[in-house]
DNA sequence: CAAGCTAAGTGTTATAAATACACTTTTCAT
DNA sequence: ATGAAAAGTGTATTTATAACACTTAGCTTG
């Protein structure tokens, strides 16, 4: 009969966060003395903690979000689970887990979600306890703590099957965008261009993009039309 | 500081056995008398075990499969994560908890992979230990334990979504087969039917699908050209 | 207030992919 | 020799994708 006492759960969450100079991830950043990378640089990683005993997985990640960033109602989707048993055992990640946690030598299985939030209305404030917590361009992220770029990397590309698939842009859009922004959305998140008529062509035929009566407005040059998403017509899974 | 000693993690495995005549899924029945759903059925469950301390996810995968069946090699891919806190906790699946588990009330994370395996060329053997183990169409599956109808239903869409861009067909098809053998897997698993001139045109176009100097033999009909994979290639992910 | 800057907005043509559709062929069985 | 059963094959139509360049509206500045 096999005993697992002492497998420990976590979710670790890689939140995109995505205005007009790009796609971010929110990083927090050790500030353990100890915990560095090979060239002295404090070590980030992922949020992500364990799982109580009472809450379900996405509550488990909604929650580690919102003692994060304050925000709640953010769009989660979970990706993948990671359990290789030394994920957590790299020379690196020793001294901080022996810092923070009562059994560090635990084996700790994940269960990675991502979420989407546009920072262009507002920026939800990252709560930093226990460290700095920024956003860091996708392109510029450095060796992350234990399988964290592994995860991120997972991440993205569940960010990118789904983006067309399955009608998650306007998450990281403001509420009122334009067409350049949504365009300028899909070449950063998929990294390839895009013609602009025919892309708009495209756009005319999805019925949940819809048009406001209202223009862009402080710009110097020909204001944009402006579009919402019309929640109507949007399933998720 | 979150405590989650008694949270165990566990492994249930959906293999889809595919022959001529079709889909089928792998089901334990467990012979427990006090184990039997409304109607007085045995209820049948998922393979499924609880991971080993020093084992990976996708090994605690592989040994659960090869202990029931004794097949190495399968394919197996992991989809999603179950996590509510309640998912073991129906009455129907208390009695048996109680009769297999130290802890029957400790709560239980899954993560669900799928198999597939081709029932063509022999049948993997079931090893039945305590209880049946059957093929089941994945059209006359009933009421399982726990929530393991939400989990074969993840692990069919799953399939479905991945059969066209993974290349995993062969996976389910003998060594060498016929066009219309493929042809029927697809309308099976994606339920829908291929016009059959438009369904070769497109084959003609997969280079990992390469005819062989070959005839279907000891058919009461005109014989078909046989096919076969060409593992060169293909690239899973 | 004219000139120039900036990004918005707009159509057509060519190529490729998807769909719809029906008869002939090969083998075995009787 | 005849019939049954599934294999195998081509064309025309529709739809989607791709390539491509100029005009317009509003702001800025000289």
């Amino acid at each position: 009969m096999p005993t697992n006492e002492s497998l420990h759960l976590s979710v670790d969450c890689v939140l995109f966060g995505y205005d007009d100079d790009g796609l971010k991830v929110l990083l927090i950043n050790q500030k353990e003395d100890s915990y560095r990378d090979g060239s002295g640089q404090p070590m980030s990683q992922l949020p992500g903690d364990l799982i109580l005993l009472d809450e379900g997985l996405h509550e488990a990640a909604e929650r580690v979000l919102y003692e994060l960033t304050q925000v709640k109602g953010v769009y989660l989707k979970q990706f993948h689970a990671y359990g290789d048993p030394n994920r957590v055992k790299d020379h690196k990640d020793r001294s901080w887990l022996r810092a923070v946690r009562t059994k560090p030598d635990q084996r700790v299985i994940t269960v990675g979600y991502f979420g989407l939030v546009s920072l262009h209305d507002y920026d939800p404030q990252p709560a930093s306890f226990a460290g700095g917590v920024n956003w860091v361009d996708v392109g510029d992220v450095g060796p992350l703590a234990f399988d964290h770029n592994t995860i991120l990397a997972g991440a993205i590309e569940a960010l990118q099957t789904q983006l067309e698939s399955h009608h998650i842009s306007f998450e990281l859009l403001p509420k009122k965008f334009t067409l350049s922004q949504l365009q300028q959305l899909y070449e950063t998140v998929l990294e390839k261009k895009f013609d602009k008529r025919n892309f708009r062509k495209n756009v005319k035929k999805m019925s949940h993009v819809v048009p406001l009566d209202e223009k862009q407005q402080g710009v110097t040059h020909k204001p944009a039309q402006l579009f919402s998403f019309n929640p109507d017509q949007i399933e998720h899974d």
